[in-house]
DNA sequence: GATTTGTTTTACCAATTGGTAAAAACCCTA
DNA sequence: TAGGGTTTTTACCAATTGGTAAAACAAATC
């Protein structure tokens, strides 16, 4: 299912024009995505009017529809940008096809990071699953299994080769997408766990630290390496 | 911050009416709260309309406020119960506070039961979290976080007598909710990703299998007794 | 400076929103 | 069967919803 970024008609002007043109609009465009992706986050798709989000960008209901054809188109661009974010952050598996440990440390961190970076990203994604995805399944379907089977392909391949343990893949990387997003979906209750209200870099490398070592122990064959110390802290 | 169940007036009728009418209204109102959760789960709190819920219980949106005095206090309502529920499947650690492996996989156990049972109280409370908590942070404070630190406290007490090793509790509760209602507030994706419309049995056994497999790993000073097969399968 | 092109604003629209007020229907008991 | 209390329906309401049409504005090109 594409998205079609219908570009209002724009004859042909001459390059230098169009580049000027182009910046100009991409900028509010832009603009737009991200008090709309800050919004939908918060509140998923039904809590935002066109208006509140026009409010939030200083412009005019009008002309955001001017920029997007409906609410729904507006908000599929929302989701596509999420998606690119989302898996960007999760191609760390098959960077280090021959090292489980390191490839396992990377990807947890580079989720982790995911999460802190963008915290909106991960909370419009939540929304929309948790609402059984009605827009976004297909292209769930097309991009994001396909990638996870990869990974579990990995794990397999490791399996094999006596790198690692058996474990059922895709049970472990429901793990880690949980375990990781949880600490930006649910940054307003682990605040209050954790008793602060914004989460730290100390916080990161906690969470990280002891998902890493949870999933090592599991995984590897070796205890692993001394380099995480051994205790989940 | 108590939850006001404002019953409309009903001046001192007899004890058996009082019975009758409690019966039947209390059927409407349990009604009322279940259509609320399921559409309130999909869709959170602004995406859901009195009418809508109306329409699915089968009475009048006037009706609706008759029970319950505005779409607020109706939604506060089924968060009260939401959060009910969910306290209710979590207090396994603390019934064997001198066994941490057997309190470990029964925790485990409850909460994917939970999700497993009780999958539409899961999403109402995770799009709670994720939109901030608005109306609920009250409530999470005084109730969750008690919880979540008697149940840390019980880990640094095992600790302490060498029962287990030293680990984060925080963050492994963290990991605990995340890994354990993600089988519920993700069932679509992970549908997805096992390849069914449904999530099974099995689905929710080989979740546990894993999640019991690497806390215990974690967590145990000994290698985790062979009850689970020493394999994360 | 007139014209074309691109953008924003103004003026609407019907439908839906949460909520109120009062009338009507219902149900039980006296 | 009349009366009192409880529940449901009918009739509204102002505000907001997503969206359309066209006019006004801006900016560059001829």
């Amino acid at each position: 299912m594409d998205i079609a970024i219908t570009i209002p008609a724009m004859k042909k002007p001459d390059e230098l024009k169009l580049v000027k043109v182009s910046v100009a609009r991409e900028r509010l465009e832009q603009d737009i995505l991200r008090a709309a992706k800050k919004l939908f986050a918060q509140r998923g798709f039904g809590g935002v009017s066109l208006d509140h989000i026009a409010r939030e960008v200083g412009a005019s209901k009008q002309n955001l529809l001017y920029y997007f054809p409906s609410k729904e188109e507006l908000y599929r661009r929302v989701l596509h940008g999420v998606l690119d974010v989302w898996l960007s952050y999760m191609d760390a598996l098959s960077q280090r096809p021959d090292d489980p440990e390191r490839a396992i440390r990377e990807y947890i961190a580079g989720k982790l990071r995911f999460s802190r970076e963008h915290p909106d990203d991960s909370r419009v994604y939540a929304n929309e699953v948790v609402s059984g995805a009605p827009l976004f399944s297909a292209e769930i379907a097309e991009r994001v299994i396909p990638a996870l089977q990869a990974d579990v392909a990995i794990f397999n391949r490791w399996a094999e080769q006596g790198l690692c343990r058996p474990v059922d893949g895709r049970h472990l990387m429901i793990l880690l997408w949980a375990s990781t997003q949880v600490y930006a979906d649910w940054a307003s209750q682990i605040g209050l766990v954790l008793g602060k209200s914004e989460l730290e870099a100390e916080d990161f490398q906690a969470a990280e630290n002891l998902i890493v070592d949870m999933v090592l122990r599991t995984v590897l064959v070796q205890i692993p390496s001394a380099a995480h110390q051994g205790v989940a802290r």
